[in-house]
DNA sequence: GGGGAATTCATGGGCGTCAATGGAATCTCA
DNA sequence: TGAGATTCCATTGACGCCCATGAATTCCCC
C-alpha cells in the first residue's frame, strides 16, 4: 500500500496484548506522523458504539465547532462536556502502538481485538464483529439509496461491490 | 499521556485523602504550567452543582466575559458577585496536590472522590455520581442539539461539517 | 527468474520511571 | 502548645522504553 497519504484509508484489525496494548496501523501511524499530533486524539462516535480517533486535523474540527460558542453560555457547557470532556488524548509509544483507556474499551465495547477504519481525517475504532454488522447495514443501505437515487438517473453514488 | 497539550482534555477521577489532599490530573498540571498561573483559579460553575477551574486563560475569560456589561449595571453587580466574589485561589503543593476549601466541596458536593472534567481553557470539579447524571445529560443533548443542525460528519462535530 | 537477505510490522516480555496515594515529619499561627 | 497546614518520603501500580521473535514482503544479486 502506497504511503505518501495524508488521510485514514482502508480498515486494519489488530490484536490487544495482556498488557492492553495494540499497534496502530502502520498507515495510519505515517498520517498521524504527518499530521503533526503527538499522540492520539480520541472522542466518541456520538451515535455508534464506537470510538472516533485523529490528530491535529480531527481535534481542530472538534474545538472549532465549539468556538462558535461564547465560552460561558450552557451550550458551551454542554458540547465542551460531551466533546473535549468525552475524549482523551492517547500516547503512541515507540513501537507505534497504544493502550486504549477501559473508557474507551467500554465504549466500543473492545474485547481482545480491534478494527480500525479510515475515513479521511479521522478513523474509528470498532470490536470487529459489531463493525461487521454494522458495514453490513451501511452497505445496504446504500444499495437502496443507489437505487433510489438510480430511479432519477442521477450519477450521485458511484457503484463498487461491498467491500473488505 | 502525549504532552504538549494547550487545553484541559478527558476526564479523571481522583480521591480525597484524610486530610483533604487530591492530585491534580498530570495532563491538567501540564495545561497549567504551560498557562502559567500559579495555582488554581477557581469559580462556581452558574447553573450546576460543580465548580470550574483553570489558570490565566480561565481567569481573563471572566473578566472578558464581565467586560461586556455596562460595570455600572446591575447584571454587572450580579455577575461580578457571583464571579468574581465567589472565586478562591487553590495552592498546587510540590506533589501536584490541592486541598479543596469547604466552600468548594460544599458547593460541589463533594465527598471522599472527584472527578475533573476538560473543557477546553477551564476545567470543572465535580462528584462523580453526579457528573455521571450530567454528562448523560449533555451527551444526549448533544446528540439531539446535532441532529437539529443536521450536521453532517460522523465526528460527532454539530455544524460547520467538520469534514475535509 | 529465483532464492536468499534485508525490511517492515505486528506482537510478547522484562524492566525502569512516573503518577497517585498514604503516612510521617516539620512548620505556623493563634 | 496544639490543630491545621505544608513539605518530605515510601509504596504500589500503571505506563513508557527497549529488546526479541516471527511472519510476510521487498529488494537484490547471481
Amino acid at each position: 500500500m502506497a504511503g505518501r497519504m495524508d488521510e485514514f484509508v482502508s480498515t486494519f484489525t489488530n490484536r490487544i496484548d495482556g498488557k492492553g496494548r495494540v499497534s496502530i496501523p502502520a498507515p495510519f501511524r505515517e498520517v498521524l506522523m504527518r499530521d503533526g499530533f503527538p499522540g492520539l486524539y480520541c472522542s466518541p462516535t456520538l451515535d455508534q458504539k464506537a470510538v472516533d480517533a485523529g490528530g491535529n486535523r480531527f481535534r481542530d474540527a472538534i474545538r472549532q465547532s465549539l468556538s462558535q460558542f461564547d465560552p460561558f453560555s450552557e451550550d458551551y457547557e454542554l458540547l465542551s462536556t460531551a466533546l473535549m470532556g468525552e475524549s482523551e488524548i492517547l500516547s503512541i509509544d515507540k513501537d507505534g502502538r497504544t493502550v486504549f483507556s477501559d473508557t474507551i474499551r467500554a465504549r466500543a465495547g473492545l474485547t481482545d481485538l480491534v478494527t480500525f477504519v479510515g475515513q479521511g481525517f479521522k478513523f474509528q475504532i470498532w470490536e470487529p464483529s459489531r463493525f461487521a454488522a454494522y458495514r453490513e447495514e451501511a452497505t445496504s443501505r446504500v444499495r437502496e439509496l443507489r437505487k433510489r437515487l438510480g430511479a432519477r438517473g442521477s450519477a450521485g453514488v458511484p457503484s463498487q461491490g461491498g467491500g473488505t
